[in-house]
DNA sequence: CGCATGAGATGATGGCCATCATAGCGAACG
DNA sequence: CGTTCGCTATGATGGCCATCATCTCATGCG
């Protein structure tokens, strides 16, 4: 059938989206081609009409979903206690597929082909730059501060080891250190 | 044939090991069963031999790695930032298959089988504990400091985020900022 | 009003996987 | 020195996967 204009941008960018949660959920090697397409309401025939392979879907969801954590977490806040607040909370934790991609698939990350680890690179990178954006808000840096890196290096990890051991007060305690300032 | 007296545990052993390695290397869905059994020397068929199924193996792994952590890193070094240093190394950076399983392998865990997340779990205490016992060295506590689960988080975070931005310098600016205490 | 178009469906291919049943063989034990 | 035991190999099973060739058919265009 013939479509209307904007059909096929509109049908892909469904399927980023929902690939975006679904491998954050379940891992990079966690749902099938087959499981995606069905996520976003078509089976796995089209797939190869809208990405040249898997990865390709890959790499673009890891972006998705990098934005979408920029917009969510990093922009809505006013200052960077706001933003750690978020980031550093007990629905990021138990919301993987909604969070940081840093932080739900960042381990896997080195393993993946050339594009998808640009992508991871570029959402590391970018999830830096966020941090340094609101600790010195409205100065431009060519590189991030130390205190940037730091910020950062805590927040992933404490969300990695907050969702890893398995014990609520534990890990509410690792949010609640890694938030001081 | 009847086999020497501890030959099975031997073997065992072996396959934990190898599985440890290539696990840590290529993912926990990384490498198959027939792919282990081959690393340690064998075919895939005695698998089941040794493990009731793939999980066992996992969780095994996983534990034997967060030992060989505590022994290589830890009990080498006589100050937390001796044991700082070797973590927040770039070796450590470039051999994740002889490294931390947590930073490796964290943000799988979550998603295993039950006996796998456990095997996490305790992989990610014991991180906390040994930051904790450096910390604090002969000190006993029951439940860890602040300062450990902060120390811990940082030092994950860091290695995780080095693996990922595929920046030399900006990798061992992170690994550098997190090693201060 | 009918036809060309192209998005999506159907279905096939070849490969790899976890798991298991069974067979073989060689050292240890009698 | 022969028998037995049990570790490991061989091979099968059923299932799922990524990828691709081909078909369908509704719709926008002429």
């Amino acid at each position: 059938m013939r479509y209307p204009e904007e059909h096929k941008d509109a049908v892909r960018s469904r399927i980023v989206e929902e690939a975006s949660r679904a491998l954050r959920k379940a891992g990079i090697d966690g749902v099938s081609i087959p499981a995606l397409m069905k996520r976003a309401g078509l089976t796995h025939g089209g797939f190869y009409a809208h990405f040249e392979n898997r990865d390709e879907l890959v790499a673009e969801a890891v972006r998705f979903a990098a934005n979408e954590t920029g917009a969510g977490v990093f922009e809505r806040a006013r200052s960077l206690d706001e933003a750690l607040g978020a980031y550093l909370s007990a629905p990021h934790v138990d919301a993987p597929e909604a969070g940081c991609v840093v932080a739900a698939l960042g381990a896997e990350g080195p393993r993946q082909s050339a594009p998808v680890r640009r992508a991871f690179a570029w959402a590391a990178r970018g999830l830096i730059d966020l941090v340094q954006q609101k600790l010195a808000p409205g100065r431009e840096r060519a590189r991030p501060s130390d205190e940037a890196l730091e910020v950062t290096a805590r927040m992933v990890g404490a969300v990695v080891l907050a969702r890893l051991v398995d014990d609520e007060a534990l890990g509410r305690r690792l949010l609640a250190v890694a938030r001081r300032t």
